[in-house]
DNA sequence: GTCTATAATCAGATAGAC
DNA sequence: GTCTATCTGATTATAGAC
């Protein structure tokens, strides 16, 4: 048996500076910047300590993925046990930071055979988690056949629409694509009157621009 | 005034020949696998002769882009030109050759400038062009608020989800999806019963996983 | 037109000193 | 834990021969 590479343990607070530092890279420059030099030199550290903390590459990408994974479930966990989950699941997926960073990750998976094997296998158990939040509303009497896991990849999906395009400077449309889908989702699930005043929470989805966002 | 560099004319069959290599190898492999090296190598030729019709790897990428939203629109126009624009881009949007290098380039943009450029100029212009086709439905009388503008956006981006999705592995719900698509788009442009036999174009949408994937 | 040769970066990854 | 030093290989891009 070969001797073993060192690698350090899970609990450093260096190899979450590590993951944070990798995670606001993706979201400010792009997944392309990241690199073990980009990284380490963003916290002031050597390109080899990021290998002892994750020998490959791409092993530092899944773990930024998987932490990112388990914050999205557990902010999304807490979101659709509201009294109105599917407009929640709408603002969650409209809200630019919450879905940028998948946004990326999705990019990536096109060439990283890793990433690509390790969001295949989170997907599904995400959208099987918000078509049981929707299981409530009353999708037999829906005269269109919607159902739970539909309506949950179309919500997700029609939110991650908005918040692409607009990164890419794409905004034509979108005022009547919100209109069109907030209609819908009023109509499976009925908004319920409070005080009488307007309602509380606002759309999310604003101007969707990145901040720090530089090209090539 | 300085030497300006020798450059290859635009109706070089060599230059063609890149172009098509190059696609060819964002369709297999994703766009990160498209350098000047391999693009060369893929038909026998120099790295350098690349740079000879495209001095910047950017300007090669940006050509391979125009002439596939050129051959798009082409595509679209005649598409929608039929009896049902609607369904016509429906079709169009869940075929996954045609929605496939859309794809990449979108991916791509997110870190090179100039396709990001490139892409917010054309995007608009092409959903323009989808609006006014689907101009004569009746959505005046529609009770959901729906105007060619959104719905060409909508129908356009959940094409895009199925197709997106489905080269990353996830099928979870699609049929759901694609249920409720077809139920909306059948209500909007209401489908005229022929000679009574089914249908005779089937969804485009099938299997959408691409030939030569390779990972990372 | 197409090539060879080369410069200048940048990447991933490892060994071994401290 | 963190570093320096190094190997290896890929990339963009240019100059200049043929």
């Amino acid at each position: 048996m070969k001797r073993m590479r060192r690698i350090g343990t899970e609990e450093s607070a260096t190899r979450a500076l590590l993951l944070d530092a990798t995670e606001q890279l993706m979201l400010d420059e792009g997944y392309a910047a990241v690199s073990t030099r980009r990284v380490a030199k963003q916290i002031g550290l050597t390109p080899a300590l990021v290998h002892y903390y994750f020998p490959a590459t791409d092993d530092l990408l899944v773990a930024v993925y998987r932490r990112a994974v388990d914050k999205t479930v557990e902010r999304l966990r807490t979101a659709i046990s509201s009294e109105e989950p599917l407009h929640a699941l709408w603002r969650f997926s409209t809200d630019a930071d919450c879905t940028a960073l998948a946004m990326e990750f999705m990019a990536m998976a096109n060439h990283r055979k890793a990433i690509r094997a390790e969001i295949a296998s989170s997907a599904e158990r995400v959208r099987t988690m918000q078509a049981a939040a929707l299981s409530k509303l009353a999708f037999d009497k829906d005269p269109n056949g919607c159902d739970p896991l539909g309506v949950a990849a179309l919500v997700v999906g029609i939110g991650r629409l908005l918040v692409m395009e607009g990164a890419l400077g794409i905004a034509l449309g979108h005022d009547r694509v919100r209109d069109i889908a907030e209609h819908w989702l009023d109509s499976l699930e009925p908004r319920q009157e409070t005080t009488g005043d307007a309602r509380a929470d606002a759309p999310a989805y604003g101007r969707p621009q990145r901040a720090g966002r530089r090209g090539n």
